[in-house]
DNA sequence: GTGAAAGCGCTAACAA
DNA sequence: TTGTTAGCGCTTTCAC
């Protein structure tokens, strides 16, 4: 009896759906057909199938059904740093987005670092993804390439881009530096200063900002980059350092709101009025740049409906729905409250 | 010819092991090997296939792998929320634990949810996983006993529990709570209330709150349950809801430094002196904390480095080194600051 | 140190 | 609607 023989050498692998099968007193293919796409047999299949299971404690072996199916259910998502909020909140959404599918998000981080994307991407390859989201365009050119080869759907978010591997969701980063720069310009502020990233989409901000700028015949006085951590102190530090090298300065334009916050509370130790001696804008309005006082004028990029959006449109592409398109472009808009005007 | 045969009819897999063997000239099993345990072939042998591999573009078919092998690399970590930034530090710190290994986390939300929880942990049970992450204890009995059928590692983590499921690596609350108790009872405050959520770890903090404050012969005057969302708006809401039904409370205690933040935010407003006239702390030490003014007294939990030893001892154990201990208490400060001090 | 045979548990394709 | 057959791609014996 191959079966008994099987039964009596079954210590490691757990109950198997032949198992299910015999309970049942149907066939494994029935079983497997039962769970899978209980569309396709009948009431009785389902629930002689159903008390199969539950009597034998089953679980299905995705390992084994991905292998003969060719489907996987897992889809990597790189993040920068999941300790930044915005990132945080664009993976919920994205959670968010598959929940109740068969998918199953699996969590990479790049740390900012090429070559970790690199070796994080080859790490996931042998999962043979069903998909692959990043929170960022993908810079390198040998990442991009492997995607491409990959031909499973990949999502960038966050940025926009006219050239994306695949699908794209993103904000526009220069978009959101012009309206602060128009913003600067219309309030007639003079002796500017930029402080923060330079590269990627620190320079996209400022790219954007001095074309705002540009518009009121304005140029940023001073630019200060920060390439390296930017949390809160970095903030006042970096306020100090402004004023140093631009002590006549009337407005700071940090590209990201926690080293506003940091200027914002610097400022309040200096005895520095904000706004009337120097206005001070972020970016990407975090929860607390509406409380502080005073409130922050900043970017507001909507990071978890991003990351919904993004999620939803990867979805319906991997349920093979129609899509109307494979790039969106989010609304951003320009948050003006009392750090920027009186 | 099956080979052939095979290589005709070969759109859909991609290159398989045995492609990269007859290109290598070696059998399957070996390159196996060389990919799998270098250690066992020889320098010619790894050589041949390493050039094969990169000729062929192979990539390790993870599924089968782990169909043979048994060993799964995947480790569900369930987070009840992302972003919280506590959590989001906890994760992060469990992922670089695992930077360089053969595993992968693979993130799961269980919002808050009982309902929810149990629902992921069954879904990721067909990945038959190496082991299971959780932040924060499992509430529900049925999820515990599936857990404990499975026969995995299961590490908890956040809370301290006398009986986890297996490991457990985490702070007190209790502890937090009676800290945060001792300090008000030696600044002498009087007409004190606490606001936050009074279930579970909630519980815990409001129950060592109270001990600690019996030992200097006081206790809450009012106890304001939040079970709901807790955001930096809500801190002021209740800011007010307090001094309405305690119009002279001398301190408050709050459980989460979100709800502290946006109360003294909010106290500012209505002008009243932090901490003079109304001694306001938190619990948990955002980055934010020590910026504002009045800086926050609050209850430090190293968050990033919880996740990172409980990372570490699980990866310890799946490399089957020795354990020292299966469970771990995370050291807890008392941060204090102007909040609650002149 | 290397290889041959077998089968992990499941589902696609075909058949009834 | 249900069942039979075959094999997904790899690694575990076991042999040499």
């Amino acid at each position: 009896m191959k079966a008994s023989a099987r039964r009596a050498s079954k210590p490691p692998g757990g109950v198997r759906l032949e198992d299910v099968a015999r309970v049942a007193g149907v066939s494994p293919i029935s079983v497997s057909r039962a769970l899978g796409n209980p569309g396709r047999v009948s009431e009785a299949m389902r629930r002689k199938v159903a008390e199969a299971v539950a009597k034998t404690g089953f679980v299905l072996n995705s390992h084994a059904s991905t292998l003969k199916s060719g489907r996987s259910t897992l889809i990597p998502v790189f993040v920068s740093s999941i300790q930044n909020a915005h990132f945080a909140n664009a993976l919920q959404g994205a959670s968010d987005a598959f929940e109740g599918s068969r998918y199953h998000l699996v969590m990479a981080q790049t740390n900012y670092s090429d070559r970790l994307e690199q070796e994080m991407v080859d790490s996931v390859l042998p999962f043979k993804p069903a998909a692959v989201m990043f929170t960022g365009m993908v810079q390198s050119k040998g990442t991009r390439e492997t995607l491409k080869r990959l031909a499973v759907p990949v999502m960038e978010m966050w940025d926009y881009s006219p050239t994306p591997i695949d699908m794209l969701v993103g904000f526009s980063n220069a978009e959101g530096g012009r309206l602060m720069g128009e913003h600067f310009g219309q309030r007639g502020f003079r002796k500017i200063a930029y402080a923060g990233r330079t590269r990627d989409r620190g320079a996209q901000r400022l790219a954007g900002f001095q074309e705002g700028l540009a518009l009121y015949g304005s140029a940023p006085a001073l630019v200060l980059p920060m390439e390296g951590p930017r949390t809160v102190a970095d903030g006042g530090a970096a306020l100090e350092r402004i004023l140093q090298q631009l002590p006549d300065c009337e407005a700071i334009f940090f590209a990201t709101d926690s080293l506003a916050l940091g200027a914002i509370l610097r400022a309040a130790e200096l005895e520095i009025e904000v706004p009337k001696t120097l206005a001070i804008a972020g970016y990407g309005d975090l929860d607390i740049a509406r409380h502080i006082a005073p409130s922050l004028t900043t970017i507001h990029v909507g990071a978890y409906d991003m990351g919904l959006r993004a999620g939803k449109m990867l979805r319906a592409r991997l349920e093979s729905k129609e899509l109307a398109s494979t790039i969106l472009r989010c609304p951003i808009q320009l948050e003006v409250r009392t750090s920027t005007t009186p």
